[in-house]
DNA sequence: TGTTAGCACTCTAACATCCAGAGTGCTAAT
DNA sequence: ATTAGCACTCTGGATGTTAGAGTGCTAACA
């Protein structure tokens, strides 16, 4: 159901200014804005079909127009001329974020930081997850008399750590003995193999050592199953205080904080490019007024996240989109570069 | 200066009501609420030396009275009846963090979760800081190709770790050497004594051997430089948005977003005991209507830190008082517990 | 059939006005 | 020192008014 051309220009002004101004639309203003001449009466009855059709609304009845959702969705999808970031943005980006080192992470907290303070929007990701990720190191290094930090790092790139405490000392036997466990149970295990059934059997087998090292076990358990989870980042949700979500603010700060809810959200996009959940598409209440749009990022191997942005229905997607591309593009690069390095062959 | 006890007695309770209401206070009110009995005209005139005094203020001519912050740190200092924190709040702290595994951080950020919650204001911590904090410990760690995974912990408790990317292969030599350097040179020192003074001299005698091991030594000393400087921990910010701060709270999020703002007034606790800020007494505009209780913790060796609430001036300082004493009496602990733990005798 | 001018209509936001209620300060009496 | 009484002030809500913006509709036009 595609519109005339006459009315894909005059819903993509529309959409333009509201997102430029916040304020609704009116036919006077279209008439010296549009590129052809028609008279306003003119731009009055095709904005009463386009507001028939469900792409714009009224606030009241003496407002302008203001894009539906249904109106900025047929934008984002048909109608943007979407350009590239600006030079001064790429620039920005790689040189605070190049030479970053650690754990995906930290890589995506220091974009996601760099992202929500370029848009003046929140930020979004999602640590990689993959079905396929696989444990390939378990470290584990005494911190004390009585104490052992048990590190994981997958195939993913993602690295966990838990401390765990000992009922004595970490001596060599013990060390030895878990680390015989682990070589053999763990690395080079898939991380979903991981679970509750698989450490009783291992406990079971050990017999009666199996107490001395129980601890470390149950750490390295929890880190593994932490690793296979993706983590939600969310950074610069103060943003959104100074924005058009100010009243919003409290309701979407309290749904930011709880990763079940948001993870789902992420998820949508399935197929790693762009997504774009729009206003109601969210589903939630909270966020009736709110876009998100995220850009998948992959960094091989079937490993792959999201990294995108939470703000305004009326953002400025011209902007946000290749700006998103471009990070995107940024995370997997350096996700994969940092798995290389610290992935064993 | 002391009051008369009559204007003591109105004096707390406009303090007392203004607390629990948030209204202004007036004088028909008080004669209902008060121990004795007078006209409303003579506690009229007591509210209005008391208002002379600087104690109480008027929102406008025709409202109640509330107190000034000169009022409420004369509540607080000499006039506030403090309870013992209540059994199940109690029990809700210990049962929640009392098996807590992991840094001092780790602890504090549970602690502040809570504390969040139980008041309903946002929390804050600083990480011990201690004048004498020593390295007790230096590890490092391969994983993977590439890099390694370099750990410091301090007498204070605190662990630190960063990924430093090497130019080849971590191989046994490599870390052999590095593991002399560390002992030779850090492990035992204090951390103040680690600076680029000293990173530059062991790079000088190490000759040409320095270019393999210089990014786990920088990694190291990056390690230390945090350790030795208090993080501040900051939880429940959104907790502002629904109480009396709710207009100021952007510029609040914006400024405990800043530990170098928020860290100089943390620092004011200096006896280890319970510390006041309270509204402009915290010296900043964003601050004004806000107060900061902080109760001091000690996990022996003089390694210490604070603990608190950030809250509005009206804050239910009765509750706060005791609550805080109790966390900063088991921050102590479990930190003196856990650097037990992972310090090396 | 599509376009346009004109006009009556509707709605909002801003401003003024009014009024009741709450609380004060002051005075004069006790 | 305390109190009753009263005039006064200020706020917040309700009500009314008006200018401006924008619409929808009708009738005329190409």
């Amino acid at each position: 159901m595609a519109l005339s051309q006459r009315k894909e220009l005059i819903l993509a002004a529309v959409v333009e200014f509201y997102i430029a101004t916040g304020e609704p639309v009116g036919s006077k203003f279209l008439v010296t804005a549009l590129p052809f001449t028609v008279s306003s009466a003119t731009i009055r009855n095709e904005m009463a079909e386009l507001s028939e059709l469900g792409y714009l609304e009224q606030p009241h009845t003496s407002a302008g127009r203001i894009p539906s959702d249904q109106g900025l969705r047929y934008y984002v999808d048909r109608l943007l001329d979407t350009v590239n970031p600006s030079e001064s943005e790429m620039f920005r980006i790689l040189s605070t974020v190049d030479h970053t080192e650690g754990d995906a992470k930290r890589i995506l907290s220091q974009l996601c930081d760099l992202t929500a303070q370029l848009t003046g929007m929140a930020a979004v990701a999602t640590t990689p997850f993959s079905d396929r990720a696989v444990i390939n190191n378990v470290q584990v290094l005494p911190v004390g008399k009585k104490a052992a930090l048990v590190l994981v790092s997958t195939t993913a790139g993602v690295l966990k750590s838990r401390i765990a405490k000992l009922s004595a000392a970490a001596d060599y036997p013990l060390l030895e003995l878990f680390y015989n466990v682990a070589a053999a149970n763990f690395i080079g295990a898939p991380c979903e193999s991981v679970n509750k059934a698989m450490l009783q059997q291992i406990t079971v087998n050990l017999g009666e050592r199996a107490l001395d090292i129980a601890p470390l076990l149950v750490s390295l358990f929890d880190a593994v199953a932490q690793s296979a989870e993706a983590d939600v980042i969310v950074r610069g949700r103060r943003n959104l205080l100074d924005s058009a979500l100010r009243a919003d603010a409290p309701a979407i700060i309290e749904f930011t904080s709880e990763p079940e809810r948001l993870l789902p959200l992420l998820k949508k996009n399935r197929d790693g490019g762009l997504h774009f959940s729009i206003g109601k598409e969210n589903g939630s209440r909270s966020l009736q007024n709110a876009s998100v749009v995220t850009a998948g990022y992959s960094a091989g191997n079937g490993t792959a996240g999201v990294i995108g942005v939470l703000g305004p229905t009326k953002m400025d997607y011209a902007r946000v989109i290749p700006l998103l591309r471009y990070v995107g593009d940024v995370a997997g690069r350096l996700i994969a570069d940092n798995a290389d390095d610290t992935t064993k062959e």
